[in-house]
DNA sequence: GATACCGGTATCCTTTTGTATAGCGCTTAA
DNA sequence: TTAAGCGCTATACAAAAGGATACCGGTATC
């Protein structure tokens, strides 16, 4: 049988700590994960990913993919084309990160939603 | 019904990024993360948090802790003892997080059997 | 009286992250 | 011939995050 609900004993909770530092590391960053989703849509050429991800430079983008595509979250794929084609695409492993993202996704939708509802009280008081 | 599937035309992804910033917003840096598990064992003093999250200085510890607290992550309790305890819980509102954390322990242990077992293919190439 | 613990704050510094801007070699379109 | 798009890289800089160290007022302990 599987442990569904965690343990608290402090040791469980050091791995805890260690393996979510882990996944911190490989997601580092403000922009790993939107690269991620937007190639989620299909695979995506650099300008088109940068006009995607609502301006960000260049500079940072070459960077995140190369560090996406260390972790195979990405390849990269140049096409003889001229000038070359360059495009890039999610690999197999990074949709292990689906659950973390929709989790994301979710948790994202409904604090809005708080914060908004939230504000609407704050308003009310005045 | 409810489409379980993430659905992936331009406007969903960027409405799925959105949401996905705002979560990372929150939870941003190193240390959200981490002591939000480090408390889940239960309420916590500032020196004892410190230990738990293997030495991270006081400077750091009191400004996650105070976004935190802004984000109803977490309670700062003084109680008048002398000299005065404080202690630090969990909100309700926390526990919203659970299946983040979830998804990304269990990603971070399978990331790193991953490692190792490349590390492992790498050495028997040599 | 000296030392040590608690719950931090203050100061300074380094690293990381991000922005702004320019440019390069190549090609197609006007 | 000029302008513009592509896939970046280079340079310079600014802002944010994080770390190192010291310290403070209060109390308890030796």
């Amino acid at each position: 049988m599987i442990l569904k609900q965690p343990v608290h004993t402090p040791e469980a909770c050091t791995q805890s700590i260690g393996a979510v530092r882990d996944t911190l590391y490989v997601l580092s960053g403000k922009w790993k994960l939107p690269i991620i989703i937007a190639l989620s849509a299909g695979p995506s050429r650099f300008k088109d990913l940068q006009r995607s991800l609502n301006d960000i430079t260049p500079k940072i983008l070459s960077k995140e993919l190369k560090e996406l595509e260390l972790n195979e979250f990405v390849t990269r794929t140049v096409y003889a084309t001229s000038p070359v084609t360059v495009e890039y695409a999610l690999t197999r492993y990074s949709q292990t990160l689906n659950k973390i993202i929709e989790g994301m996704r979710e948790w994202g939708v409904q604090h809005r939603k708080r914060m908004m509802s939230n504000s609407r009280k704050e308003k009310k008081l005045l």
